[in-house]
DNA sequence: ACATTGACCTGAGAGC
DNA sequence: TGCTCTCAGGTCAATG
């Protein structure tokens, strides 16, 4: 789940139902948080309240009103749950939150791979990582995103998931962004033209847009998308031909060998 | 220096 | 049933 889109529903939900509560008491597990101790963290985080959030690619901030923010990072199985009765509660919540009205908010994460850790400033944050411009963000026009790509040595599909490069595209976004620009995901991006890149500039935004619009669930998704064809018997609802899977530096991606043509060599 | 690989985790599903 | 193997939307350190 946890690409840019996944991380804004997750932001909105947190904002729509944990804000401006006091934390009576948090529990977290040793595995998933980062750079702290249990100890420090649940003893930071007591007491205090969420006042609001930010995101920039997959990675979101939960302002606690002064320093420091809680980051939150999802890795590939993470998620947020706010409920009131146990029996609610999801499997493997590996940091929760409980707050003075008695509800919970959970962030579960199956396989470990999130993060969760204290960050004194997100702006910060994000330079130390060397992230890119999130995808979204209104400042990244054509100009900007051509920029950022452009002297990238390898696929194009391993630049829109590179997160030094532009912050946001996983391995899911990326197959139905360049299925929707007709792009061949091992297409070098040396080899893309203006006119080619301008394509992928308008399918980065449109995707990530509507993605977001259905709260990131693949079954809202339009007809004209690959993404819940991409298991199975996969077939391309533009032209009705099997999908095809390919390794792109080591992920497995999934395109149609008929409208993904720019690009591919044979 | 830069792009790609393997390791990190756990669980589900396929095949035997 | 139970075993083994492969795969899964994340990053990061090691590698060519």
């Amino acid at each position: 789940m946890p690409e840019l889109p996944d991380v804004e529903i997750f932001r909105r939900y947190l904002d729509a139902t944990s804000l401006h509560q006091s934390i009576e008491r948090v529990r977290a597990e040793v595995d998933v948080l980062k750079d702290i101790s249990v100890r420090r963290f649940e003893k930071t985080l007591k007491g205090k309240s969420f006042e609001g959030t930010r995101r920039h690619g997959k990675y979101a901030f939960v302002s606690l009103g002064e320093a420091p923010w809680l980051l939150l990072h999802f890795g590939m199985t993470g998620f947020l749950k706010y409920y009131k009765n146990n029996e609610k509660a999801p499997s493997h919540v590996r940091v929760l939150f409980t707050f003075q009205n008695g509800y919970h908010l959970a962030y579960s994460c199956q396989r470990k791979l999130g993060r969760v850790k204290l960050v004194d400033d997100p702006a910060r944050f994000v330079r130390s990582q060397g992230l890119g411009p999130d995808a979204l963000d209104p400042d990244l026009g054509a100009d900007a995103f051509k920029q950022a790509i452009k002297g990238f040595g390898g696929s194009v599909k391993s630049a829109l998931m590179n997160q030094q490069l532009i912050a946001g595209i996983g391995n899911i976004y990326s197959d139905e962004i360049l299925y929707q620009a007709g792009i061949f995901p091992k297409q070098p991006v040396a080899q893309m033209d203006e006119k080619i890149l301008d394509r992928l500039y308008e399918a980065v935004k449109e995707v990530l847009m509507t993605a977001i619009d259905v709260q990131a669930d693949p079954e809202q998704l339009p007809d004209t998308y690959i993404i819940p064809w991409r298991h199975g018997e996969g077939r391309c609802p533009r032209d009705g031909s099997p999908i095809e899977r390919l390794k792109v530096s080591g992920r497995s991606s999934y395109y149609c060998p008929q409208c993904q043509s720019s690009g591919r060599q044979n």
